[in-house]
DNA sequence: CTGAAAGCGCTTACAG
DNA sequence: CTGAAAGCGCTTACAG
């Protein structure tokens, strides 16, 4: 074969043979140093670094990978990184990630089970190292095929059917729970929630702490679909508020509807929290910054993000037993949530 | 050797020649038909789909990679994925990669050179098949040596130093003139610049737009540093406020010090528009929530994702002369820039 | 502790 | 139009 397939650029050194030649050891020798074996004795040690120095070798990771038959780089499969939520987590594992040399592929789902499974294909295509997975469709079977591919799994924000996945998640129930309760504290008594699909875990679960609250308050749960989107919620709340007894205080699910619930509200011309009180979750940069500024129970989603690598690490690491991790939820204190005017 | 290299999951067809087999065929016929190759016979063709498809066979990627010296990923080097300007950018960008089977690498800058130094020898380790970058050092050698190995490079945002790179921009300086010319138009005499990092183009661009819209209307130019960050800014606009002629009117650079130029002026208790107007830079999806809701001047961030993309695609395909594309920056016209009351 | 050799699974120049 | 064969650059079981 007489192609030229590698363009030969002088600059870099290129190969690992290159390198034996110069140290005058063999290239086994030479991938031993290079993947920190300790049976390397130190004369060989220091040849090698110096061959490896002097023609500025860098090793040929698509080599690596095909040997290896696995990938170095993270997956973050995720709903959509425009979403500040995702981005905040995205950001955090990409910083870990990087330190430790791993590359991270983004992938945004849209919540379609279509697009989730075709991008969980590309993973197995890509024998990526593991896959931090915040699912639209948690038993999805694809998930498991990933995992009988040896590709390990981390749940993130929502768990996943399969119990080999390991779980990084939000205690959603009370995290919601504190929400309305704080709302109730302040004398509302009409608090409506503005939720999303109940099919995803976290929907559920903060709808459940919702109505907990309510419940134990003595009062009637009231909630609407906002679909976890900006415009669903916009219309939902805005039909709310045509109702002949529009609540006194709302609980809204997740910052993309918050976005849609405070739109409907000015549309509506309705004040906050003078006319509606409002304690949103999720706590996206611009929560302090709308007037007023808003009360909100946001996850740590930093501590969250680490979590979820290091769980990920340890797994493509060998551990086999699967883990779960629950934090709890974080209240910011702000001015949308001031006491019924009664 | 005898190790037991791949796993030897069942389920999915492993191998070109277990296709081939099966197909009764060879393995270079195989491949042909798997990369389109218009030679093969129709009927060898048939067989090859149908033996594909009865196999669940699916190419080793990383056996492609290394044969090709290419990756199919895409990298894109940015500051920071939490800015929601990059955000949308990275977004768009996936959007488009994803149906072109295009795996996306998302590396944060933080615009130190050192990081990008760091993520680009990452992209050339992982010899991706292109780069979209939005420099934090435009002539950093490294930048060159990329290129040097075969990779494109398309610059987002902010050009680069060398020549062979592709650019796609924003017009920046009409897009800082036209913000500045609206609120000398409204009245204001003492329009002050809350701006960035000279040594980044985009920042030598937006002030220098500025300053023609000063000059031309015989206005003396008055520009301050907020490092292009949330808190240099609110410290930056703080300080300005606080001086014996503080202006009627702020343009300010990018979204990050809007948020600090927010926060300043809310903590010093002034109000926009009555003390002070603002026509800002980047259109962030909470710009249309605050109170009042602001003017903005911003890129048509999801055109210039899909040109970068394209441009890249094209480069990877073979173009060799390097283009170049510039976009005029759009108005928001909300509330925030209303007419000085004098 | 070190080396020779096999092989990961593709793609493609070459021959026919 | 099709196939046999080489080779991309590593890693690692095996032998010594």
């Amino acid at each position: 074969v007489k192609e030229p397939i590698s363009p030969a650029d002088g600059d870099r050194g290129r190969t690992i043979s290159e390198v034996a030649r110069v140290a005058d050891v063999s290239p086994a020798t030479v991938s031993r140093v290079l993947n920190g074996d300790p049976r390397v004795g130190a004369d060989y040690r220091a040849r090698v670094t110096a061959a490896v120095e002097q023609l500025g070798y860098r090793p040929n990771r698509l080599a690596r990978n095909l040997r290896k038959q696995r990938s170095a780089a993270i997956g973050v499969v995720i709903s959509d990184i425009e979403n500040p939520h995702f981005s905040e987590a995205v950001r955090a594992i990409e910083d870990l990630a990087f330190k430790r040399g791993h590359p991270v592929l983004v992938c945004n789902t849209d919540e379609t089970p279509e697009k989730e499974r075709a991008y969980l294909e590309m993973m197995m295509d890509e024998r990526v190292l593991g896959v931090i997975l915040s699912p639209a469709t948690p038993d999805d079977p694809v998930i498991g095929e990933v995992l009988d591919s040896g590709i390990p799994i981390v749940a993130f924000d929502r768990e996943v059917a399969d119990p080999r996945a390991d779980a990084v998640l939000a205690d959603n129930i009370r995290g919601a729970r504190m929400a309305t309760e704080r709302l109730i504290a302040g004398g509302h008594r009409d608090v409506a929630y503005v939720g999303g699909r109940r099919e995803v875990e976290t929907g559920a679960e903060r709808l459940d702490g919702y109505e907990i609250a309510m419940r134990r308050a003595d009062l009637e749960p009231r909630s609407i679909d906002g679909g976890f989107r900006t415009q669903v919620a916009r219309a939902a709340v805005l039909e709310l508020l045509r109702s002949p007894t529009p609540p006194s205080a709302l609980v809204v699910a997740n910052n993309l509807m918050t976005l849609g619930t405070l739109e409907a509200l000015r549309e509506a011309g309705v004040r906050v929290p003078k006319d509606v009180a409002l304690v949103a979750i999720d706590d996206p940069p611009w929560a302090s910054l709308v007037a007023p500024a808003l009360t909100t129970i946001g996850q740590p989603v930093r501590r969250m993000a680490t979590d979820a690598m290091e769980l990920l690490l340890e797994r493509a690491a060998g551990r086999d037993q699967s883990r779960r991790v629950v934090h709890p939820m974080e209240l910011h204190a702000r001015d949308s949530d001031r006491k019924a005017s009664r």
